[in-house]
DNA sequence: TAAGATAGTAAGTAATTACTATCTTGTGAG
DNA sequence: CTCACAAGATAGTAATTACTTACTATCTTA
């Protein structure tokens, strides 16, 4: 077992702070945690995080910039040599789904900084996830459509947002069980409908 | 133009005070909402909220015992009478959008409270109102299977999932856009592809 | 129209929040 | 070994929060 420093080099101290807001935010309200909860599942006095981030704020950017990073990352691995579109398409539908399951508060904490009535540059940062999102999406819906795998009269924007609100509802499961588990297990039964919506004619 | 006293009867403050956190909840982030600030909407003082509400989490669950009594009535009205069950889901469908775009506050309330860790009565109202709605989708969906319009092979837990998943991601769509107006024009365009998911074969 | 009931005000409270100032300690480069 | 400085502890601050209290205005009705 590795003994674990008291002090920490600057960089990973905030590499830590970003892990602890993600694992708080898997069992609380994402709105709701305080930066001395933050400091205190870490083993750190509250007044000691603003020696590397200069406000809660930039806690959240940093958080959602690791979010951003390893979301597209996942994703991008899971549909990256695939050469049906489709077939990526569901690979990326399921790689997102396991990421979330490990970290159940990731789209909470997503979700929360949406709703956000100012405009944030963690609540930025959100957008461009989401924006990019999109594009890796609407890359591979048109190429479905040219090789045929889908429907050639398929509305690309109302797939795409059709792909992202299937996740969406995944994640209110899970929230109304208080479990993780059932995405998992429910992703592919809800992935196969929204396949067969999207796919050319049966 | 009516004059409106300045003192009402409790059940009449009460209702709008209700009515003045829905019209909050549109433009600001519900978990945010400060008993200052509905008192305020509503050109009270704050302390006075306190002559009918025991707390501030009794306000929140009368605003969900609101949401919850006319969505369900709106959506019930919209499938009663028709005799296609996917006909009954499409009109249940963009009537609850219809809703939402009225009142855009209440899905970002239910999801916030869904979040919220202490099981609140707030939160109970809410597990209770999407049972209901699933009930009804639930039965939908199964005569929908009896009459031929839906796949025989259908799984009707995930259709349900992905039927409220789908509405959900047209508010996150709303969001993104900080504009209710798209909800109204996607959400027919969107339902094509989930009818096209669960119909009987093309 | 007097009096009791109801509704609202103004000014508090204690608790919690993000953030800061000051002092202390651990640690790695020389 | 040592010592400068990075990292952390301690103990604050002002602001904001839900909620309360003591009092006043306004209704209702006998």
């Amino acid at each position: 077992m590795k003994h674990r420093p008291r002090n920490l080099p600057a960089d990973e101290r905030r590499a830590v702070t970003v892990e602890a807001v993600i694992e708080l935010a898997a069992t609380q309200n994402p709105g709701e945690i305080t930066t001395a909860a933050i400091a205190g599942h870490m083993n750190l006095t509250q007044g000691a995080l603003f020696r590397h981030f200069p406000s809660k704020e930039a806690i959240w950017q940093a958080v959602m910039e690791w979010v951003a990073e390893r979301l597209l990352a996942r994703v991008d691995r899971a549909a990256e040599g695939v050469d049906s579109p489709l077939a990526a398409m569901r690979g990326m539908f399921l790689a997102h789904v396991e990421f979330v399951a490990e970290h159940p508060g990731v789209p909470r904490m997503i979700f929360g900084e949406l709703q956000r009535a100012e405009p944030t540059a963690a609540k930025q940062m959100v957008r461009k996830l989401i924006q990019r999102y999109r594009e890796r999406l609407h890359r591979l819906i048109e190429s479905g459509k040219v090789r045929g795998e889908l429907s050639a009269e398929l509305d690309s924007e109302a797939a795409a947002i059709l792909f992202i609100g299937t996740i969406q509802g995944l994640v209110m499961q899970s929230l109304l069980a208080g479990d993780v588990a059932h995405m998992r297990r429910d992703a592919p039964r809800v992935f196969a409908i929204y396949s067969r919506g999207i796919g050319r004619a049966l």
